[in-house]
DNA sequence: GTGTTTATCGTCAAGCAGACGACTATGATC
DNA sequence: GATCATAGTCGTCTGCTTGACGATAAACAC
């Protein structure tokens, strides 16, 4: 159909963001509390609005630097340095998912390893590392015994929709290691996959499953101890980005 | 970032078709050629905006069916009768991506069966199915030794990313059934691996892997000849959309 | 009938995954 | 310092899946 660029209905285009961290032994995803009408008081994801000479990858970078400090990656590269993980989720655009306007909304997921200095947008009270099961059960109780609502707006779905895309992806790509610092051992990674898939693995097959992929791992050639037993090799990732064959998650 | 809903930058939305088919043995894609400026002359994916109203999925399905004929299916439901697997692909939001103005297109990807009455359009000029190959190469010569200019705005690009979709999905689902009517037999299906991933595969073990996957494969019980040598048996989709284990491609 | 084409069944070896035994190297505890 | 708990690493065995490929079956063309 040929169109009139000068007759189009006009939309706000935000982006928001799933940013995922294992924290003690849980997937935790990033969420700011609404300081205003609608869902005033309630939880969200990050997010905000393109700027009119942004892309959208640009713009999903911006707003994961601004809610957390990280650097954000190109999602091509090999995991290396310190940034996170950045890649476009899925986009969300029913036309009453805000009630005040229609806004289109860019979704992007961000791996990151558990930070050192959480600080998630610097005040405390407004933002969080939550644990994902927590935010998506609804009607529940978080950890707290606080009445656990619904995220605002459609932002539930979009967590369960980026929860599985990182589920699904660390089985056939190196992604996991995004979760991990700069350099770890196959116990930690090992314990990455376990938080993100809530499954408990096999030590010794998962050691030779990593071990055994091409690319996959690098040793450093230094040890740590800092998870108490026996000193791990300490690895980095390798140029790996694709597992073949997959690691696939457990049945049932 | 609390955001001000009342001063935000203004979007054109639109939705584009990456649409795939086989045909000939090739995996082609619905191409139109834009009647206006920019790229006049050159070809297109169809598309169009998203109205005021309108759901994102809504208005992928309603420009399949205008282009096309095709009814869409809900992505998650087993495709079973003669609609098209529809779904969305990705977001492109290049400032610079639309001369004119500033617009973000929604991309979705549809397989369909080869059409009994391809009618692209009803204008036998103004669309066509193009092997995918033939619009992606930049610079060479089509089939009919006319010049194959590159697909207008970022398309090439959009399309090689709903490929690579493709590619990827039947790995692990049963989507290829989508390229197939509502019975088939395996060589057709195999033909359909064949066409999308550009290879040849073992018809022996393509059976054993195909019929021993439980819910993949229903057999109707009737058989065909239509494409000579030994009558073959009929199947339809069985419910299982994911495929465990997967149908990896040929390495290299 | 003979040849051609496609479908379908079977066989065999290589590779990989799950289950699990065994040993190692550290810190914690008595 | 001996013992224990913890975590890491190396092997073994078995069953399943895959890739390569032989063999047979059922249609059509001549």
């Amino acid at each position: 159909m040929p169109y009139d660029p000068s007759a189009f209905p006009p939309f706000a285009v935000t982006v928001d963001l799933v940013v995922l961290t294992v924290r003690r032994h849980a997937l935790c995803a990033l969420a700011v509390r609404r300081g205003e009408p609608p869902f005033q008081g309630r939880w969200a994801l990050p997010g905000g609005f393109v700027r009119a000479d942004e892309d959208l990858a640009q713009a999903a970078a911006r707003e994961l630097t601004e809610e957390t400090g990280l650097c954000a990656h190109d999602p091509n590269a090999p995991v290396q340095d310190n940034g996170a993980h950045l890649e476009q989720l899925a986009t969300y655009g029913d036309p009453k998912r805000d009630p005040r306007m229609r806004v289109v909304s860019v979704a992007h997921l961000a791996l990151a390893p558990d930070l050192p200095a959480p600080r998630p947008g610097g005040d405390a009270n407004s933002a969080r590392w939550a644990p994902v099961e927590e935010l998506l059960q609804q009607g529940g109780y978080g950890r707290d015994g606080e009445q656990a609502a619904p995220l605002a707006f459609d932002h539930a779905q979009i967590l369960a929709d980026g929860v599985e895309r990182a589920r699904s992806k660390i089985e056939y790509s190196s992604l996991a290691t995004a979760f991990c610092p700069a350099e770890f051992t196959v116990g930690e990674l090992r314990r990455v996959y376990e938080a993100v898939w809530g499954v408990a693995l096999d030590p010794r097959n998962f050691h030779r499953k990593v071990t055994g992929t091409p690319g996959f791992l690098v040793p450093t050639g230094g040890t740590t101890t800092r998870q108490g037993g026996r000193p791990a090799q300490l690895f980095r990732a390798g140029g790996a980005t694709l597992l073949n064959p997959p690691m696939l998650r457990p049945e049932v």
